[in-house]
DNA sequence: TTGTAGGCGTTATCAA
DNA sequence: TTGATAACGCCTACAA
């Protein structure tokens, strides 16, 4: 509520001399008599400072905006918070805020747009793309952040020529699950993806076939199925694909959450986890580890991946300019379902 | 990068104009063919709208600022994440951006007070409680909140005198499944609780001795254990208290989380979820839903809390002072985990 | 329909 | 050791 200028008159010096005293408590610009009388102005007066008119002077916010282009609600998805998370840990390290912004948009192109026009004055952003941006439209996302002219970190999208700061998670595009299952013996194994737009989807429905086959595997439509990283969803597309594929004997499944779904369709249809049917999780999220049986999945430390993009941000808004791709691989972890056929 | 008057100058107008247009693509006080040569300066100069300047003009910047005391990495708890969600949700939909404050402080009041001190212009705020916060230091933060002068909503903090805007949680300072488990013929129950400090633990371990009491049984000391809102913890403390208490028939959980890792303890020890042993969880979480047996379990309702403490806020910052309390009741999801007894 | 001028709270430069 | 003054980018009277 009250400013700068306030305490100046409360005390009887010029706000100049308080600016320099509240930015630095050590400065010998600024009488002891001084300071004093400075500190119990800013308790009579509740001063605080606002960090907008500061960031207007200075050219420097300490402020990160986070742009998340998906029209569902923030903080729901285990992938997304996860990276988030290691985000926030780095960047509140160093003393830097993060920012979401509003989007009543209803495209992945338009949300960026929405939320990139009044967001001058961050010091950098991080761009998520989510299981809804095409190529297209990631590429197209990059070119509207780039116009801002402010470092950004893009996360959790495909390689791409672009010279930009990357955090790359390996095996997002890759169905990484399938080589572990061939490798136990499983040739009749069946693809639960999450969003059926987008191209995680693709890269990953691409990889399937290509390992698949690679494996002299003939490779069925019918195999590759979608649950939109939701429970629900996830566990009616199982039930489906055991009635009409009876003869699966694995699921390799692109989230923990749809991976214990599947668990639960499998053991409703009367069938064990993992006696009849395998299942391989992604994400060693608290769900794969909680599972009856617990789930064998793939970490892909995406904290570590938030940790990673902060500090390349953080580089980067310190005036490293250097493109860098950091690249974040992926650890198996062995648990209790899959079994050798 | 570019500002309004660079935007004037390649237009060859005043900033005066450009802004108005901007503000208002309707205005009848620029014409046409000016808000065209805007457009096009916009453009080619990839002008975006300095939110910081605008707030300190306007001294309204439609951003309201995220208080949660706690020392742990955000977006990592269920509770909150609900929460948030909802707190987005509804935020997100009125045009608002949220703000999260870096902290490195050791204690709930010293992280408010350091996330307030350079929080100035933020159009509100939101204080969260935590497990870490006592009562006493739930009081401080809220004195220190009213100190800004702006608008404010508590969430998740027991009720309070105070003439504030607060969003309760009914059942959350209540161990609300012991009335179901008393009323399905248990008798010996065990209290699994989270964080052993704040007062949520006071409230909930006073709360269950009276209702113990209440249905004739004996208190036992050793049947309160914690777990730390943590799948780890609680699963050893499970194991433990299945030990030392094998009499136990009934656990009530405080999380779902907790209530999944305590149901792998007891199937573990050799017994089987419901029939040897029922357990009840709370918030209605994945997790509820996924495990084996499913897990009858309390909903908080927390998403709908996040929507109606941005509603409350949105209200008070447009000016609606009259303080309210918002009462969200929890509801019981009976599902597979509880036996009669 | 457009322009001018002052101010929002802070900081930086320069002078006293 | 302190004070004036201008500037950051934007908005709003008011004047033209």
């Amino acid at each position: 509520m009250s400013s700068i200028k306030e305490i100046a008159k409360y005390v009887g010096i010029s706000p100049a001399s308080v600016s320099i005293y509240l930015n630095d408590k050590n400065s010998t610009r600024v009488s002891a008599k001084t300071k004093l009388l400075i500190d119990e102005a800013v308790l009579a007066l509740n001063y605080h400072k606002n960090v907008f008119a500061s960031s207007l002077a200075t050219q420097e916010s300490r402020i990160i905006g986070i742009i998340i282009p998906t029209m569902l609600p923030l903080f729901q998805n285990d992938y997304t918070n996860t990276l988030l998370s290691g985000i926030q840990t780095r960047l509140s390290a160093f003393g830097y805020s993060m920012l979401f912004f509003p989007s009543s948009a209803k495209s992945s192109i338009e949300i960026v747009k929405e939320q990139l026009e009044k967001s001058a004055g961050c010091d950098g952003y991080i761009l998520f793309s989510t299981g809804f941006c095409t190529m297209d439209q990631i590429r197209k996302n990059i070119t509207e952040i780039e116009k801002t002219g402010r470092p950004f970190v893009t996360l959790n999208i495909p390689s791409v020529p672009e010279r930009i700061h990357q955090v790359l998670i390996e095996g997002l595009e890759t169905a990484s699950g399938i080589p572990y299952l061939i490798s136990k013996g499983h040739r009749n194994i069946v693809l639960l993806l999450g969003r059926r737009a987008g191209v995680h989807a693709r890269f990953l429905k691409n990889d399937f076939k290509t390992r698949i086959a690679a494996a002299g595997i003939k490779c069925d439509e019918n195999s590759i199925i979608y649950g939109e990283y939701d429970a629900l969803q996830a566990y009616s597309a199982v039930k489906e694909v055991l009635e009409t594929r009876p003869e699966t004997t694995a699921i390799c499944s692109m989230s923990d959450i749809m991976a214990a779904a599947a668990i639960k369709a499998v053991q409703e249809s009367g069938r064990t986890v993992p006696d009849d049917i395998s299942v391989i999780g992604r994400n060693n999220s608290l769900h794969a580890m909680l599972a009856t049986p617990s789930i064998t999945t793939i970490d892909l430390n995406m904290h570590q991946a938030g940790l990673s993009a902060a500090n390349l941000l953080l580089d980067a808004v310190d005036g490293n300019t250097a493109p860098q791709k950091i690249i974040i691989s992926g650890t198996l972890i062995e648990r209790e379902s899959v079994a050798v056929r």
